[in-house]
DNA sequence: CATCAGCAAATTGTTGACAATCTACAGTTC
DNA sequence: GAACTGTAGATTGTCAACAATTTGCTGATG
């Protein structure tokens, strides 16, 4: 047997795994609202399978906590009150200081290699930030995050945080929060991939942690006038 | 309806999600080997059930990491590297940190709760130290960490650690470690509530930081006379 | 008129059967 | 004898039908 170049798998996912992401995608972008049942039989039907495949979708996305279930009543969109941003904020900022502090400690072409990455990520939202364009703002600046964990090489960092990162973008859409800082959004992002660059860590961790606050403000604010909160 | 006090609904959790603890209590506790191959036949039978639900739940724990699946092939128990170990217990200590620093900042009733509740596992685990049950030792130790990161009271926290923690059973199983530094297991636990209690922030991050270096190169150790790593 | 029993529709939970895929082994060919 | 091919068994993936439960409504009853 001999390795050929360019091959690879062919949808080597197992099909849950696939229906969830796509599941995922869609609740994070609004597509079902906050507390609203998701029915397995018509969901099959638009993915045309059957409900078996669904639902053990559904379990995957009930376990990550983006959903929740009731036995004999079904499954729903979970719903986030202010407590709720307050916990994520807090896991975001226990995630992401420890990825920083493995970038640190890393120093290698791997730090490097992010800090490119997220350079190239602010010079995008930059250029969104000029044409308004709420949604790819939001997707930038998780793609700032996620990147920025993924970076530090913990395969498990990087899931805990890929579940965090689909709770706060529930909050950002669900909230209909529209950057309320908009102007110094791209100044912070710059400012934290500064501080990892020169290799300030005190200043580092203090800059993620004030990022963190400053959103929770935000969101918090933006809460008491909106419906959905009690 | 008048509300009736000490009343709780029946059996209210979802069928995938018992099966899911059971098998995850089983697992952790070395009932299959790593890489094992899960049959869902046989697992539906011994629990007197049909695929569906196991199916189900087993999508769960793949989500949660403690399985792996492979399209057309079914899923395995995951198998620990010496990576991973760094990695299971960096993530510890970044949760064990956040809940730590969430306990000194709240230092109200809810953290003299979890001060008494975690003098109690220490006392159990000086107990058992004295027998040299090992098994009951083990499950203390995560007895006091889990507690301890219950106080922080929050629940994304508390369910990130409680995979960490199932993990961490099963390298501490699989590798068949009989905590060689028995001697100071119970004072290293009694030191970490000391510094809660006193209120000593930064001390007690390094004791937790320390705990948990400690702990990976005792695994580490162990893993190298150890033929399930490579 | 308020309340409650009972019924009907909808939805979830479960099951067994069938299809698709992989693995291992035997047989064949060079 | 080595390597490849084909087949048989086992296991997973999928599906549609059935059972159980909840929910809302209807109407009887005080």
């Amino acid at each position: 047997m001999t390795a050929a170049e360019g091959l690879f798998v062919l949808e080597g996912r197992p099909t849950a795994q696939l229906i969830a992401d796509q599941l995922r995608e869609q609740i994070v972008q609004g597509a079902f609202r906050p507390g609203e049942q998701i029915n397995e039989s018509v969901l099959a039907s638009q993915l045309s399978t059957s409900r078996g495949p669904v639902r053990e979708a559904l379990q995957r996305l009930c376990q990550e906590g983006i959903l929740v279930s009731r036995r004999n009543r079904g499954v729903f969109v979970l719903e986030l009150a202010i407590e709720d941003i307050r916990e994520i904020y807090a896991a975001r900022e226990a995630v992401e200081s420890t990825a920083a502090a493995a970038l640190l400690d890393a120093g290698s072409k791997s730090t490097r290699d992010t800090g490119l990455a997220l350079k190239r990520i602010i010079r995008d939202m930059a250029k969104q930030v000029a044409l308004s364009d709420w949604r790819a703002i939001a997707r930038l600046d998780m793609d700032f995050h996620t990147t920025f964990v993924a970076g530090a090489g913990n395969s498990r960092l990087m899931r805990i945080y890929e579940t965090l990162a689909a709770e706060s973008r529930m909050c950002i859409f669900n909230l209909e929060v529209s950057y309320p800082r908009i102007d110094v959004l791209v100044e912070e992002h710059q400012n934290i991939l500064d501080l990892l660059e020169a290799g300030n860590r005190e200043d580092l961790f203090k800059a993620i942690k004030r990022h963190m606050q400053k959103a929770v403000e935000d969101l918090t604010a933006a809460s008491e006038d909106n419906e959905i909160f009690a």
